[in-house]
DNA sequence: CGGGATCCGTTACGATACTG
DNA sequence: CAGTATCGTAACGGATCCCG
C-alpha cells in the first residue's frame, strides 16, 4: 500500500518530509541512534506508541533504505540504522536544540528506557570534543549503561555496557535532565548528583571537562 | 481547541515536534524565511495547501510564538517570523540537504512562486561566505527577483527587488534545480544557463565564486 | 479580491485485543 | 516476543461559501 498524503514537491524538504515527516518516525530514528535494538525495546521506549504504528513505520523506514532488519544472537530480530538512516543525526540535533527553547510539558511520560538520550550526547559532544582527548567512559544512568568512546577527534557513543572503561560515571535521570534544561548549574550537577570512577589517571579530567561542556549546550544552547 | 495528538514526552525532539511536526508547518515555515507574506502568497507558493490548514499552521505558530500577524501598507496582513521562528533556519537546511539524498518525484507539482529557495540557498551560502565578499546582487528567476546582501561574512537573502545591485544574474528554474540535484555540472549550469549584468567591476567574479560554491554544496552534499 | 470559515468524504492515528 | 486485526476518533484534502 503506497503512501496517499505525499507532498510530490519539487523540493528536498517535501521530499525529506516525505520519509520521514510521519508522526513517530523520527522518534524511532532517534532511538535507533543508540544502535540496533528489537522490536519489544523499540516499543518500551517509545512510551505510548502503538504497535501497529511501529510496525507500520519500520516498514516505511526499511522500503526508503534508512533501516534494515537483520538476525541477531539467538535468533532475535534487530533493527539497525543503514548509513542513509545514520545521516540524519545533526538534523535529530538541530530539532532537538530548537525543541530545547520549549519548556517542558506538565505531566511528561517516561520513556521505558534511556536509549534517547544516546544522540543528543553524542552529537553535543562531537561538537566540543578536543582532539587530544581519548578515553573509554562507562555511563551508569538509573541503572542503564552507556558506553562513550572518545579519541582522535572522533566521539561514539550507544546503548550497551563498556569493556574496560577508563572511567565510570554513575547518575541519575532527573537531576540530569534538570541540569540539561539548565534548571540546575552546570557544577552543582557534577560535584552533586554524579558519582565517579577512574582507572587511569587524569582521564576523569578530560571525561569531566567533556561531559560538561557538551551538557552546556542544551542548557544555553550552541 | 487544543492540539489532542502530542507526545507530551520529556524529550526535546518530542517537544519540538509538538509545535513544528504537523504536516505543512515546517514548508510553511521554509516559505516564511524568504520574508514576511500576506496568506494569498503562501497559498501559491505551497501548492496544494488546502485554505483551512494554512489557517489552522498560522494560528498554531502564532499561538507558539513563531510567527506574529502584522499589517502592511495599505492594510494588508502580513505574516512574519519572530526570532523563535527565524530559529528553524539550521534545523530547515539538515532537513533539505537529507532531502536531496532522494531521487525526485515524478510528477511533481510545481509551487506557485519560488520564495521556497531562498532559505537553502541563503544557509548554504552562509557556509561557504569568505569574509571578504562584499556586494548586493539581485537575482531574477523565471522573472521574480530575489535580494542577496553579502558582507562583513554575513549573508542575507529575501524574495524582494533589489535596490541598486552591483550585479544582476538572471536565469530560469528548470536548469537551476537540474544543477543543483547534479545532474547537470556546475560550470556548465553558469556557463550556459545564466546571464550576468556588472555594474561593479570584479564583483562578478566573487558572486561566481560564492553562488557555484553554494549550489555545490546541494549537488554533492557538504 | 483577499482572507479566511464551513462542510464532508477519506485517510491516518490511538487504544486495545488477539495470535503464531 | 513480534507483530496482526479491529474499531472509534482525530486530522487531512478538496470544494464551496462567506464577508469586509
Amino acid at each position: 500500500m503506497a503512501r496517499s498524503r505525499r507532498y510530490r514537491l519539487l523540493c528536498s524538504i517535501a521530499r525529506a518530509l516525505d520519509r520521514i515527516g510521519d508522526r513517530w518516525t523520527l522518534l524511532i530514528l532517534r532511538d535507533l541512534h543508540a544502535g540496533p535494538a528489537r522490536f519489544s525495546v523499540l516499543e518500551s521506549g517509545l512510551a505510548g506508541i502503538a504497535t501497529n504504528l511501529l510496525t507500520d513505520r519500520l516498514q516505511q523506514l526499511m522500503a526508503d533504505g534508512l533501516v534494515v532488519k537483520r538476525s541477531g544472537e539467538h535468533g532475535i530480530t534487530l533493527y539497525e540504522l543503514t548509513e542513509l538512516g545514520a545521516s540524519t543525526d545533526e538534523l535529530l540535533f538541530e530539532l532537538a536544540m530548537f525543541g530545547g527553547r520549549f519548556k517542558p510539558d506538565e505531566e511528561p511520560r517516561k520513556p521505558g528506557n534511556l536509549r534517547t538520550i544516546v544522540l543528543s550526547m553524542r552529537t553535543a559532544m562531537r561538537r566540543v570534543v578536543t582532539p587530544d582527548a581519548r578515553f573509554v567512559a562507562e555511563i551508569i544512568v538509573d541503572g542503564e549503561h552507556f558506553t562513550l568512546e572518545v579519541g582522535e577527534g572522533s566521539v561514539d557513543m550507544r546503548y550497551a555496557p563498556a569493556k574496560s572503561p577508563d572511567i565510570v560515571m554513575t547518575s541519575s535521570y532527573e537531576p540530569m535532565m534538570a541540569a540539561a534544561e539548565g534548571e540546575i548549574p552546570m557544577d552543582q550537577f557534577l560535584r552533586n548528583h554524579v558519582e565517579m570512577v577512574c582507572h587511569t589517571t587524569n582521564k576523569d579530567r578530560e571525561f569531566m571537562t567533556l561531559m560538561g561542556a557538551a551538557m552546556t549546550i542544551f542548557a544555553h544552547g550552541d
